[in-house]
DNA sequence: ATCGGTGCAAATCCTTTGCATTTCC
DNA sequence: GGAAATGCAAAGGATTTGCACCGAT
């Protein structure tokens, strides 16, 4: 599961992938995938939901993007370093930019199991909306 | 969504859930839900996989158990404080003791949004296996 | 002409759920 | 007896995929 075979392709860039990481890249509400449907249909009234789900997929394998494990998987073009907040009750996602621990030296630990090429902090909890 | 709502029921401790429990803590593999119902069908031929799932959540609830966010779900009855290195290319998931960044004090941080109840840690990469 | 991408719809597959039944306090 | 859990099967829902077509190189 989850591989990330490096068939070299040459990727297009078509206008259906910009649009979707544009309008990603505008928000910070970490939407999922039938969302940036309906957004990005406003631009692209013939795109598909399938075609959102390729794409995204091809984003994330290239690191534009990144996946937020959620019980629907949300998505992020904002890929500098930073944890999410994610809360129990209500699902909303919040950025993190505060330094919750040293973040910033992760990648760089070395573990007997491999390289860390990424990693992804979360942190659960009831947001102060739902208390 | 992940409502975990705090409806004060009268728990049963019942056969499938301690045997779901103690497999679970007899192992280091991280399994999901299809395997768990495999092994603890050697012990319970009758149980059902739609009781594995709500025992599953139910032990999560509890904070017994705890579910890693992989593409399908998979448990680790290890809730002691670890960070997990999960391969992008085979998929496996290695618990990590070692220290990799403060984590202890993950939980004492403040942060505007809410009240941090838990976190999780995820390091990507490819094993060695892999390699 | 080729080959990657698209749209559409169907298929897949993980997970949840409704319901009748059983179990345990 | 009654709340809670189970087994079974069906439903649900997110994501992937097969295929014919399109478009850019």
């Amino acid at each position: 599961m989850e591989i990330t075979k490096n068939k070299e392709r040459k990727a297009r860039i078509t206008s259906q992938q910009s649009i979707i990481l544009n309008y990603l890249k505008g928000v910070k509400t970490h939407p999922y995938a039938e969302i940036i449907y309906d957004e990005v249909k406003k631009k692209l009234p013939q795109i598909s939901l399938g075609t959102v789900y390729r794409n995204l997929n091809l984003l994330k394998e290239r690191g534009e993007i990144q996946e937020i494990k959620s019980k629907i998987a949300r998505y992020d073009a904002d890929i500098s370093c930073h944890a999410h907040f994610i809360c129990d009750s209500c699902g909303v996602i919040y950025d993190i930019f505060e330094k919750i621990t040293e973040e910033e030296n992760i990648k760089n630990k070395k573990i007997k199991f491999g390289e860390i090429k990424s990693f992804q902090l979360y942190l659960y909890g009831v947001c102060n909306n739902c208390k």
